[in-house]
DNA sequence: GATAATTTAGATACAAGCTAAATATATTGC
DNA sequence: GCAATATATTTAGCTTGTATCTAAATTATC
């Protein structure tokens, strides 16, 4: 097998444009001679590239803006260049058990619509599950007021190991039923790729992208609810691992329950069974036992430090093994998880001699579409030179 | 800055050489037709490329086999290229607390020389620490019959947390005070370019290269003894961390004591207090340990039963945030380990939904020499066009 | 309002590296 | 010795780049 293939002479124009293409996705606009001082091209070079990629669509050149009194240019005026954030669109979409939510994204990453679905039941046929994300992708595109042949690549997020490949590990769970379907049905449907990944990794591309975690290369984004699952960034590489279970935590019942499929609602239920808190007797949630322990109840009080003391433990093993910068907590209980921050601060150099930065996430229930934004962009620019872009 | 140098037409002869390069590293010599098959290249580019790699000193011309009546060749002979493996050499490093030891290899990694020398105290000063590593160096050269000139590249592994930059973690210990020197001392003494490394990584390294888990990407390496350190291998690639620490397990005691900065050496030492054993009141050390149980001895067995139950612990919480294929253990305990095999296996599925294979290492106290010298042919390999070879 | 200075655009010449096709060379087999 | 075969070498041409020169468009100055 051809271990690498030729580099032939269109290989250099292949480089070249993708550095001009990357720096104009960056910026406004950008000049020529803007352009050669960054690639280190003569003009001529540049002018080449730029009309290439004004052929392929993915630059326009901009109108000569009129003379601005305030801050006169010299000279013959240049032609300005800049990234065309409509030559395409991509879908992100977080696909939970009970519910679907799918947003549409300019290039540059701007969400222009979005909608979601619940399903009917938990216990629906594959094909019907398949159906309902289709028609949440339809939906959101329809808001945006955008045609499906536009969309470039759509990142989806599950819950549920997914490898380098994009195949999801089948040792357990209904989710292998459905996916074999997702994947081919909206390639067949729309003649759409579809990136699978983990929903925990897609958190961490988002946090990293857009939320506390803004370009930080070594982190862990800890994906807290009824599940915990972490996404693992190192060196801005995502971690898989053979199977793509890398971060699955829901076996590391060994550190004294932690995480033990269950996490802060287990916890919440527990105290609940207990009969403690003002609301007792209601549902047992997390938000409930943060709300409790804000009016100062003793018991809700006591389960956060507990939760303190877990998490600490959590990290901290993580803190052993990957050694990120920083780890950002997020998923449902993230708004009011900030109450957990001191004590697991705190908690922390007594169990690694490297704690990391813990930080809790802006992003909200939006965390997995943002990156699964994010995760379609990544396809989208390292691929923008082999794509055929729509009419 | 110039995020991206300009790609000139030179990129593209530096790409293919390397491409022809890779290959003949791997083959024991090739054709230009082989060559051109492999790249995809006409002929004319390949016998360019070799013809520059010749004048380079990086491949030679071979001679012309004479005929060989029982494998009969038409047509005109074909040119035939091979790898120069002894264009220059590569330093392997493995620097202990009480020892350190130097391997010379040629470019293809056979070991070629070898030296060791013990420090004369723990608490030497740093000066004389990197006295004694040069000597060692220039006694393995020695006995190699190598000219230190010729060293294109030096791999070293210390047991300290060693960042993607090669900077020490300096929150903890001595090591500080050497490392600053010697990457220094070595640069200025012999021109060489020291690549500092974390032990367990270059085991790590070392294992995937000549060990147990040859050409597995999603690789663990235990570094088990006085300390329990793991090398990560995700994708082919070395794990750090932000500083380093990845894979410093030494805090990571909340999991029942396992690697509480102590490891099987420590064990052995609370069976040996408790006067069991039938070598009981000797100098408690791990080989006595499986000595002793070998022989049937009751108390060994438990203290291997403990043992296995930890490892599995500690294996089974990798397996959760990495997932590797295959974890493999190495270190001073590794001849003896194969006995707790069995019972670590049969633990994992209690503790991780995807269990690892699990195996020894078979390099013994090469380990860490073995992954020093791939560290330093992998910098040797990645930099071959910008090396200048000594005549 | 003409002219100079400045900045960018565009054109021409040429170099590096690759492909492709034609021609030359060395070996085997009859 | 001659055909067949596989490889080597040469020559022309393509792509992409650099370097350099001239042209164009704007501002500043007299």
């Amino acid at each position: 097998m051809p271990h690498a293939a030729a580099a032939t002479p269109q290989l250099l124009r292949r480089v070249n444009a993708q550095a001009v293409l990357r720096h104009l996705r960056g910026a406004d606009a950008a000049t020529g001679t803007e352009l050669m001082a960054l690639t280190g091209l003569t003009r001529a070079s540049v002018i080449a590239v730029c009309e290439d990629l004004i052929g392929r669509g993915w630059i326009v050149e901009l109108d000569q803006p009129r003379a601005d009194p305030a801050n006169p240019r010299k000279g013959r005026p240049a032609r300005r260049f800049a990234f065309n954030r409509e030559a395409g669109f991509v879908l992100g979409l977080d696909i939970g058990a009970a519910t679907t939510t799918a947003a549409v994204a300019d290039l540059r990453g701007t969400v222009v619509g979005r909608s979601s679905e619940s399903f009917r039941a938990a216990d629906i046929p594959a094909q019907e599950r398949v159906g309902v994300i289709d028609l949440v992708c339809r939906q959101a595109l329809e808001a945006a007021g955008k045609d499906p042949r536009n969309v470039l690549a759509v990142g989806a997020g599950i819950a549920a190991p997914v490898d380098r490949d994009g195949n999801v590990l089948v040792t357990q769970r209904f989710w292998s039923l459905f996916d074999v379907g997702l994947r081919s049905v909206l390639k067949e449907l729309h003649g759409w790729t579809v990136l699978l990944e983990n929903d925990a990794n897609l958190a961490a591309l988002g946090e990293r992208w857009r939320g506390s975690g803004a370009g930080v290369d070594d982190l862990v984004v800890l994906l807290a609810g009824e599940r915990l699952g972490a996404g693992v960034m190192e060196s801005g590489r995502l971690l898989h691992g053979r199977g793509g279970a890398a971060g699955e935590m829901g076996y590391l019942d060994m550190v004294e329950g932690v995480g033990s499929s269950d996490g802060i609602a287990a916890l919440a239920r527990q105290w609940s069974a207990a009969g403690g808190g003002p609301s007792a007797g209601g549902p047992a949630s997390a938000p409930r036992v943060f709300e409790d322990a804000a009016a100062g109840d003793a018991a809700a009080l006591a389960i956060l430090d507990r939760m303190s003391e877990r998490m600490a433990r959590v990290i901290a093993s993580i803190a052993s093994l990957i050694n990120p910068e920083q780890v950002v907590i997020g998923g449902a209980v993230a708004e009011s998880a900030g109450a957990l921050l001191p004590g697991i601060t705190a908690r922390l150099p007594r169990f690694t001699a490297t704690p990391p930065r813990v930080t809790v996430s802006p992003l909200g229930d939006k965390i997995v579409t943002v990156g699964a934004i994010r995760h379609a962009l990544d396809f989208v620019e390292d691929n923008a030179l082999e794509l055929e872009l729509a009419g």
